[in-house]
DNA sequence: AAAGAAGCTTAATATAGATTAAGACTTTAT
DNA sequence: ATAAAGTCTTAATCTATATTAAGCTTCTTT
């Protein structure tokens, strides 16, 4: 198993040293995963954090009447899961799935925990983590609340550079709220400028 | 200063000994504010964590047409401050303004990274305390691309039973994403449901 | 007490975005 | 290699929500 991506991941932030990097390793489980496999599904709790090292995941919630919504994209690098779950021990009402073939480190709660109570830079890290997780979803809520689809759209691609190409329009309209045929029509407009 | 209120909030979570009281209060600022004043407003850098003691708070932006948009409400035993601009340091793009006149306590930024360093019970509990806010924000994410304005209108209702007689309905719709003049439809709609 | 500001509602009209349906194209699985 | 599944687009029609404007009511300030 080469770790050198989290080891990166944590070094970037905070460095790590032996000890800390030993007590990472030891709590991480590689797992490979198929395009269009789950890693959580509604119903399931939430029993891991997860790290992406390579591939893309959609986490999304399927409402009443069997439309999907889409509340996040993962990628390389980043992390996924279903926090609230993953504390509450609750049944998850989300979806996780692999877009592409993936490889991901996953750690279980209790070893989660552990690490919180015995290398308090993991608790650091991982405040920060959500810190920046929450600044990210509070400017989401404001365009969301205030801009049209069209600038939700031009903004997304700004912003997400490197998936726009990597994922389908229909995920990326489920993103944004609206239908892919409305996407088509934005698209369209767009073109036109 | 009767500092019960925040020490009572954080021994709901996790019981704090007289060290860490005697650090906390070291740490925070009392102020009264009056209803309409800023605590924060456009362009400023958020200095401060404010936990409010009594009273009630809107956060919200202003967009390029004047239209203000609600990102949030806070009162009683809760929290409130840009996150983005208060670990960035950079300009907010957001006002933080009392709808009632309110009483809070303020933790000066090099204040609170200094409980972090010396009482890792703190680093734990806003730790905590910013996953449950991230967990409620997921949600709103979700409502928002996946319902219609009445279903939040109901479940805004519903979630803050204390809000709902306490603030006007303006506020409610610039919360909601919507007019007052939809929102006024729905109320009507929903009366003689 | 009076004046002004803010809040709530109604209604007519306009627009953003959804729905339905269909056809062409591309990717995935057998 | 082929069928099946998923993707993208177009267009017609429909619906949710915005806009504008007006009138009435309730707070807030002096």
């Amino acid at each position: 198993m080469n770790t050198q991506p989290i080891i990166k991941h944590f070094s970037t932030y905070l460095p790590l040293n032996q000890q800390e990097i030993a007590a990472l390793e030891s709590a991480i489980i590689e797992r490979n995963i198929k395009r269009k496999q789950f890693i959580l599904q509604e119903g399931d709790i939430c029993k891991h954090y997860t790290f992406i090292v390579q591939g893309c995941f959609k986490m999304y919630k399927v409402d009443n009447y069997g439309n999907e919504h889409n509340l996040q994209f993962s990628t390389e690098d980043g992390w996924i899961g279903d926090l609230g779950s993953f504390y509450s021990e609750k049944k998850s009402e989300l979806y996780i799935e692999a877009l592409e073939p993936s490889i991901i480190f996953q750690i279980a709660k209790p070893d989660l925990l552990h690490l919180f109570t015995n290398h308090p830079k993991f608790n650091i890290k991982f405040r920060v983590l959500v810190e920046n997780a929450f600044i990210q979803l509070q400017k989401r809520i404001l365009q969301n609340i205030s801009s049209t689809a069209e600038e939700r759209y031009v903004d997304f691609i700004a912003n997400h550079p490197g998936l726009f190409n990597r994922i389908s329009n229909v995920q990326i309209a489920s993103y944004l709220g609206i239908t892919p045929e409305f996407l088509s029509k934005i698209r369209k407009e767009l073109a036109s400028k």
